[in-house]
DNA sequence: GCGTCAAATTGACCTACATCAAAGACCAAC
DNA sequence: GTTGGTCTTTGATGTAGGTCAATTTGACGC
């Protein structure tokens, strides 16, 4: 229940430059996938490429959703204020992963880059203009809100009703999942975000995510090798964990 | 951090009956709206009508994902659980509300009704044929759903980062601005879940739920005139109670 | 009206996690 | 490699809300 103050430059006016779909290298696990050569150019006429460093607010909650982005490279955090200054991250975005979500044309939450970033922008109203005319982009739309609203449930289920240490292991493993490993270990996770980004995922203080982690580490069942590294030694343990089977 | 138990009788086969989507009186609200005649009779046709009573169960989570639903009338009660029996509900639904998302062909989450509730049910197969024909129809299901994942993450900083008074009272205020209210006054509501479910929505205990409402009715925020009605009598600082601007 | 059973309320006590505070560890700049 | 700043870890203590248990209230059938 503490307020937090979060300093990071904002994008006035965001570096962009336009590239063709046809060069992206993460077009099958993004909006684009399934899309004919001659649909990804009309795509790609809508859309332009923006690079940013760390910690920098790509969008603002309540401030009108004119774009909805693509991450294409590097990581992004989304979180939810509340008056006081609590905080509630709402999901972290790795390649392939959409941002823009808006209710009555805002911006439903912020989004912050965690490290150096690529994201593909489009015009909204381009977008729905196109939609139009591509159904297979509008299915492909509906199938990957879907599947988000499944993982915002899941993360109901964590928040409402685990413990620290479930709560921990389940959002390793999440990430195991979903985070692009940087080595070709599966095993291996990236943290690009902080403990107390970690914390306000899992309605928990930077402390108790610190405690738990070392205590995992104490019990053998991760290691952190360097800062921003992490390995999973004992993948069934920490499973097991995840869902309270102890 | 309790087991519970549910007991409730299972749909083996819910009876059914065609019934005309045209003589659906919450058709502007739900999946079917801005549909045209011609559309609508299509839509129809996939259609069947279901009625329960109360503490039915319409789906089960990891059942085979066949039918998608639309609540017509009643409400249902959406929840996850985990293996030792804890409870998440991840929404309560009224008439116009959409319910039967799936991940990897299965439901996402376990749906019982919570009075006597009416639903129009679609085949999941034959829905996604219609989508193909029927533009119109898909664009409305991703609005449907976007709306549904911005709720989820409300829900999220709910669960993670508000304190019980902040809970119980957004939950009213989301009740009202949601439920259709018998009475025709917009501060009378209707709950038609019991505390132990309402403590499941907001990741508290029955016991909780029961201290912070009679907290507020002794400071004259509300009042229950009967079981399952409750009444707002001070909007104002039940809004400002939500957001922690105390 | 009366008995039964489930749900809601209330009270006493406890604990998981938050809060407060003080070291360490890391890292970027000079 | 020293310095300043931020992030992480660790420890000591506090508390919101959970747990356990006992009434009370309400709904329904007879």
């Amino acid at each position: 229940m503490r307020s937090r103050s979060q300093v990071a430059s904002t994008v006035a006016s965001l570096a962009s430059v336009n590239s063709p779909c046809e060069k992206c290298n993460i077009a099958e696990m993004s909006l684009c996938h399934a899309l004919s050569c001659d649909d990804l150019k009309q795509l790609s006429a809508i859309s332009s490429s923006i690079e940013v460093g760390k910690g920098v607010t790509i969008i603002n909650e309540q401030d009108p959703a004119n774009y909805l982005f693509n991450v294409t490279a590097g990581s992004v955090k989304l979180y939810k204020l509340l008056p006081d200054g609590r905080r509630q991250m709402t999901g972290f975005l790795f390649p392939g992963d959409f941002l823009g979500i808006a209710m009555n044309d805002c911006y439903a939450y912020s989004a912050e880059s965690l490290e150096d970033t690529k994201l593909c922008r489009f015009s909204r109203a381009k977008l729905e203009e196109l939609l139009k005319i591509l159904p297979h982009l509008e299915n492909r739309l509906l199938n990957m809100v879907s599947n988000e609203l499944v993982l915002a449930q899941d993360q109901m289920l964590l928040l409402g009703r685990k413990t620290a240490k479930e709560k921990v292991c389940s959002f390793l493993l999440s990430l195991c999942k979903r985070a692009p490993s940087k080595s070709d270990q599966a095993q291996t996770i990236s943290l690009p975000m902080g403990r107390s980004d970690i914390g306000d995922y899992l309605g928990l203080t930077t402390e108790t995510v610190s405690r738990t982690l070392t205590n995992l580490k104490k019990m053998g069942i991760i290691s952190i090798p360097a800062t921003g590294i992490l390995e999973i030694t004992n993948m069934q343990e920490l499973t097991d964990l995840a869902e309270g089977l102890d």
